[in-house]
DNA sequence: TTTTGAGTTGTTCGA
DNA sequence: GTCGAACAACTCAAA
């Protein structure tokens, strides 16, 4: 009897360094690539709009690597555990293999499919396809989860062990009977009515090849100034890599390969694996403490007085708050499903203390417009900017929209770019373009006023502080 | 065991 | 214009 096994993608999409196919295909019989999409699974977090449509393209350019060797991809839709026993049904596959994901509800979903499958006799394996460090291998000296990322950083970096990327198979043995399979574009992942994505298409290619161009775009290119570089919010010296990792078209061992062999300067290296760093430590966050999604890591914040004002959230989401960078960032992600790591603070920053909004909110809202939405790094950066995370920013830290703009955009070519109402605005009240004698009309005015703004959020700390004194 | 110092990304105020 | 201090509380590890 030949053997069958099932390599189930999630979010390793790729077919270099993918240690569940990998092992498949070690064991010399049939593969059956099967994608599956569980979207209901995920409640509050299913997939949002703009990971939709960098889903339908990920696997399609997946599905037509898979071709090439061999295996094309199955599609099929439902609850994971109902589909994954129909396959085995109709294939008699003995094994089933993955790579691991860490948000609480597929831990919990593939936990109890590897024990229903494994007491009925499949070989099941999961592997880690995502991560440098796996979030149970590292612990403080008190033997807990680490809170801080200075000393957690240091213990990965000196207990880690990389493996080297493995290849890409050259060839896979297909199932030798039909399946079937669904139609991607019956599931309906891009937007039709409207088809809000022109901004996605002309920014990303998803997929594998289009990753590793981007990594050596960003090593040939870019990494030189990276220390520096990477606070300039028009992105020149940025990687662009989040979606790609997120999606898992690439590993962060590939990426940590290539920099070892590339010549680049130790400190630029350093500074970007730091940034690798800050996503293990996000994933590590998340799954020691599940509930992060949705509850603040210090629940001392449970008592923090939001204000939720719907007209407020709107006008940040639709960059109408009267401040360029903050504007010019949600434009820019309402665009093109993307935005800065700077102005993700400055905008996150200006929501949750500017404006007093909870910052769910803010969560919920960068959840659905974000190609590389990630719910360990969205839910442990908000934290952290709101300063009920770990290792979170001082309640101090408030970012000044005006003079975060004039000092990482100092010409307002950023604000330009995706603020076309300030177009002739001279580059001397860019920032502030109500102060300006010819204050552009077609720009709203500011929404709040900074300072009392400012006094507002620190009086709202403040309440923490006496409440916890008690 | 206890103490001490350091810790991604800032702003304002007063000298 | 520049500079240092002040703005908490807590985690972690080294001393």
């Amino acid at each position: 009897m030949p053997k069958t096994s099932i390599v189930w993608f999630r979010q390793d999409l790729r077919l270099a360094d993918n240690p569940a196919l990998s092992a498949a295909l070690a064991e010399g019989g049939s593969i059956v690539p099967l994608f599956i999409l569980d979207d209901d699974g995920a409640g509050l977090w299913r997939l949002g709009g703009a990971s939709r449509w960098w889903l339908h393209h990920s696997l399609s350019v997946l599905n037509q690597g898979l071709n090439e060797l061999g295996a094309p991809l199955i599609f099929r839709r439902g609850p994971a555990a109902h589909v994954l026993d129909q396959v085995i049904k109709e294939t008699a596959a003995t094994s089933v293999y993955w790579n691991r994901c860490y948000e609480p509800f597929a831990v919990s979903r593939d936990k109890a499919i590897k024990s229903e499958l494994s007491t009925r006799g499949l070989d099941v394996q999961s592997f880690n396809g995502a991560l440098l460090n796996e979030p149970w291998n590292i612990q403080n000296k008190s033997g807990k989860p680490f809170r801080v990322f200075t000393p957690f950083w240091r213990a990965v970096t000196n207990s880690l062990e990389i493996r080297n990327p493995l290849p890409k198979p050259s060839r896979l043995k297909p199932y030798d009977k039909p399946l079937l399979s669904d139609d991607l574009n019956g599931w309906h992942l891009l937007p039709t009515k409207p088809d809000w994505a022109g901004g996605l298409r002309e920014t990303w290619q998803p997929g594998e090849e289009r990753a590793r161009h981007r990594l050596f775009q960003f090593i040939d290119h870019k990494i030189g100034h990276y220390a520096q570089g990477r606070d300039i919010p028009s992105g020149a010296y940025t990687s662009y890599l989040s979606p790609h990792l997120h999606w898992g078209e690439i590993s962060p061992q590939q990426i940590w390969a290539s920099l070892d062999t590339a010549d680049v300067h130790a400190s630029d290296s350093a500074k970007f694996k730091s940034e690798l760093g800050w996503r293990e430590f996000s994933h590590h966050l998340l799954f020691h403490e599940p509930t992060i999604p949705e509850g603040n890591l210090r629940r001392e914040f449970d008592a923090f007085p939001w204000v939720p004002d719907e007209a407020l959230l709107r006008a940040w989401q639709r960059g109408k708050t009267g401040y360029p960078i903050v504007d010019a960032g949600m434009r820019e992600l309402w665009h093109t499903g993307w935005m800065h790591n700077r102005v993700r603070m400055i905008t996150a920053s200006f929501l949750v203390k500017h404006l007093l909004q909870p910052w769910q909110d803010g969560a919920r809202w960068f959840w659905d417009t974000l190609v590389d939405a990630d719910l360990a790094n969205n839910s442990a950066s908000w934290q952290w900017v709101a300063g009920c995370g770990a290792d979170a920013a001082p309640y101090f830290r408030i970012f000044n929209p005006v003079l975060q703009g004039e000092k990482f955009d100092p010409d307002g070519t950023y604000v330009r770019q995706w603020i076309p109402e300030l177009e002739t605005v001279p580059k001397k009240w860019v920032h502030k373009p109500w102060t300006s004698p010819e204050a552009p009309k077609d720009y709203p005015r500011p929404i709040v006023d900074l300072a009392e703004g400012r006094q507002r959020a620190l009086a709202a700390y403040a309440t923490l502080k006496a409440a916890n004194v008690k």
